[in-house]
DNA sequence: CGGTCTCTGTTCAATTTTGAACACCGGCGC
DNA sequence: GCGCCGGTGTTCAAAATTGAACAGAGACCG
């Protein structure tokens, strides 16, 4: 709902002209593209893979703040006046992702209004994706936003051919949404036992799921059966 | 932190030269400004007032998603295809804004660069904004997400000279935060006994509110002395 | 003045959530 | 085979949070 994507097109077009502070490389999971507190000067943009951003608080705890996929943009925070990066991104699974110095793309948002116009839409969707998150958080219980996470994680990448659901643990759900771990599983396999998911080794989401998501169903309060 | 507004001047003298599609009005405290579920064709800027925006979820409960100041933009969500106000919008106290139609801003992001690239700058820092809430949410308790709202409001707006705290009920306050309203009423009467706070009529946020936010302070978990 | 309204302070039982612990895989390297 | 490790299922007492209720304070109105 929230990414459009509706230039996927078009903006690796203008990217693939740019000349000078553009590199390519690739990253293999489990890798650091670049640490909460580092200097922020470069933008990146998604060719490949999936990405994970998160936050680690003073206490050590983590907070998994968003996953990124193909075409998306990450590290933008740079081009406002913030010098560091305020979170982690790590690769999650084999990535090629394109590095973009932070001058670079600065020139090409100047001088290309086309792609400045797509990088504002895009921003503008991106931004409307937390705000989702936000609310979901203000208003839901940890078994409902479990459940739309999941959801929204079945539907990662719609717009293409529709992708495997990522293979995410249950740690990285909980940091997510905001709980713990044993929540996570014990909710997982309520899920599960209600026919709402199903998991060997592979994910699979049922849009029944959505049964969880939407209206406070009675019949599901019921304890364990 | 958030909130840069390095252009507010330009931004003004912008708008003020756009012709078509603009309107100024003026808002009566708690009047609404627009709905959650109208259509969603115009973008906000506020030239004087407060602004409150909130989601009400299908259980009836509200979400406050944001408050904006003069100088800030609201209900931009609809630049991105989004045909609907996702929240709505109240005036918190008296209120002048101004209206842009969204074909004449778009008209505007697309003639002006000067004008795009700010309003470019603005939606990232909204976006910092947001996320740096999600993650608040995301890892600490309700005590702390007060104080760090209260933290907040007193420096809202402390670019120009230092406006007076906002006065925000405690019911608002709970729904800034996710919690409820004796909830909130309990942490306010314990910051204030411990002279973080004060109030009779009027809000005073002192910076010692910090040590709350920072560091799990043991002694401060101590029950009432 | 009495009535109504909004906002606040306070209490408390019921419920949700945490955090830590322990056991059980299944893969992997050696 | 064996030990190790990451991910999972499960339990439970302690702690945080909810939600509803009641009372008081002050503002406003007729």
């Amino acid at each position: 709902m929230a990414k459009k994507k509706k230039y996927p097109f078009s903006v690796d077009t203008f990217l693939s002209t740019v000349d000078g502070g553009r590199t390519v490389a690739s990253f293999g999971k489990n890798q650091k593209i670049y640490s909460q507190g580092e200097r922020a000067d470069s933008v990146f943009h998604i060719q490949e893979g999936r990405v994970k951003i998160y936050v680690v608080s003073e206490q050590g705890k983590e907070a998994v703040v968003a996953l990124h996929g193909k075409g998306d943009f990450f590290g933008e925070g740079c081009l406002t006046s913030q010098p560091l990066r305020l979170a982690t991104a790590v690769a999650m699974t084999e990535c090629v992702i394109m590095r973009l110095d932070k001058v670079a793309i600065v020139r090409v948002l100047h001088n290309e209004p086309k792609f400045s116009e797509m990088f504002l839409s895009y921003i503008l969707a991106r931004n409307a994706r937390v705000e989702e998150d936000l609310v979901d958080q203000l208003f839901n219980s940890s078994e409902k936003r479990l459940a739309r996470v999941l959801l929204l994680l079945a539907n990662f990448g719609k717009e293409g051919r529709p992708e495997p659901v990522i293979a995410v643990s249950q740690e990285t759900l909980a940091e997510m949404i905001g709980t713990t771990r044993s929540r996570v599983s014990t909710f997982m396999n309520k899920f599960r036992k209600l026919g709402f998911i199903n998991y060997n080794g592979v994910l699979e989401v049922h849009n029944s799921l959505l049964n969880v998501v939407l209206h406070d169903n009675p019949h599901l309060r019921r304890k364990e059966d």
